[in-house]
DNA sequence: CGATTCTTTGATCGCTGTCAAACTCGGTGG
DNA sequence: CCACCGAGTTTGACAGCGATCAAAGAATCG
């Protein structure tokens, strides 16, 4: 990446980014993001099923999703797995790695990705001069355990249909801050994936993708997901816990 | 709280403090923690069912545990509930609201408590000369959020009484942490917090313990829990996926 | 001591996990 | 171009775990 980019290539390329989150009103200077920019460093593309930083390495770096799509995980000692969340552009990832030096969990592309370096030492030397961005790297960070909590949320929900109702909504908002077609989704992740990040087994989602179509309520075709009656998907959601 | 305590009263009563998390060897030097506790406010104690914040307040603060217990959940429209989590001394709560300036869920004592309460604002401006501050806290939020993960992970074990067995040890970890008996646990949730906690019905909690305690890992008495054979809770966890 | 809350225990049923097999799609190579 | 193959998905059958309803027992508090 060149150092001397223009600020509206910048502001267009980094539209999304977490780091930048152009939701808010108190959002960085020219001078901040050209500071910003400098810290950040572009990653070649990443095919599928590659992995970014696998759990147990030495943390140096926080990363945003630039293009495709990634999912976090933990394993256990006997290759169980828990996926913990599914990355879009704009996504920041590498976190946890804060706490204890090392990455708690692994990130692995679902499909062909690219993401943004940030290195964690230049990271603190930028915030240390600009309480600006310090201020919002610790909102991302805020952001980062809000979502997390809704996904407790979903795992709490006893029934089935109601965890995956939840979850095509929530992938529905989040495709619409990404100025895609909200009721059109393009689902990158696996059904064995989906069902590990609900907590339920790939069979039961496959079925109640099934009968959510017999309802009416989505249309599904492998990856792709189109909602039909926005309203009806609400229902089923039931008794709403309306997190950010 | 006067402002010249003298340092060594301050290590003892925020010896285990998440600000100040001992556990680290890149802890705060005298004076940092000389201006920390300036920022710091001590509050009246809860009694019992108080409300420290309120869901959908206006973010104002963070606040440490000093003695007690709390838990944070949300509420969603009909009544719907989700418990987040449960604090014990040292803990820090509220730092979901750092994202859109209202807390996103609501912190309420499970036993008469006592918290500290950090004026974000003034944290904010405690920060700005204080770049080892900084970087605790940030370390701080990124333990929070492993945290969560770790309660994801319970979640997604699909069989009750893994989820149960992995909830007990790590309540027996926190405990250790905190110089308490790590095998004499007295729980100071209901057994429907824990059941919320966990995804699973109060009764289907309560047999549950009725079964480890015929199995003879535990010895249970309200909430009182005694782990007898750790190496058989162990053992009841399974594939174990070992967080922080 | 009565009232209330929390916990335990029992009985039943339905959801969902598990096992199993068929099917679709994409890719590879003959 | 077609046959083959493998991964991913769908669909079916079945049983077991855990939710739900119900009621009794234990602890706390006024």
């Amino acid at each position: 990446m060149t150092s001397d980019l223009d600020l509206d290539e910048l502001r267009r390329s980094c539209g999304y980014c977490a780091i930048h989150d152009f939701r808010l009103p108190a959002g960085l200077s020219a001078d901040d993001l050209h500071t910003l920019n400098a810290t950040a460093r572009d990653m070649l593309p990443l095919d599928r099923g590659q992995t970014l930083f696998p759990q147990g390495r030495k943390f140096g770096a926080l990363y945003v999703v630039r293009a495709g799509a990634l999912k976090t995980f933990v394993e256990g000692s006997e290759g169980d797995v828990q996926i913990l969340g599914f990355h879009l552009p704009g996504d920041i990832m590498g976190i946890g790695g804060l706490i204890n030096e090392h990455y708690p969990c692994t990130a692995q592309t679902l499909e062909r990705s690219s993401v943004c370096e940030l290195r964690y030492a230049q990271l603190q030397e930028a915030t240390a001069n600009l309480p600006a961005l310090n201020h919002q790297l610790m909102r991302v960070i805020s952001g980062a355990l809000v979502d997390e909590q809704s996904h407790l949320v979903l795992m709490g929900k006893q029934q089935a249909q109601r965890r995956l109702a939840f979850f095509i909504r929530r992938m529905s908002d989040r495709y619409a801050r990404l100025s895609r077609d909200p009721l059109a989704l393009i689902l990158p992740m696996s059904r064995e994936d989906i069902a590990n990040y609900l907590g339920l087994a790939l069979e039961t989602v496959s079925r109640l993708f099934g009968r959510m179509e017999s309802a009416g309520v989505l249309s599904v075709n492998r990856k792709s997901v189109r909602i039909l009656r926005r309203d009806l998907l609400d229902e089923l959601c039931g008794g709403d816990i309306d997190m950010a």
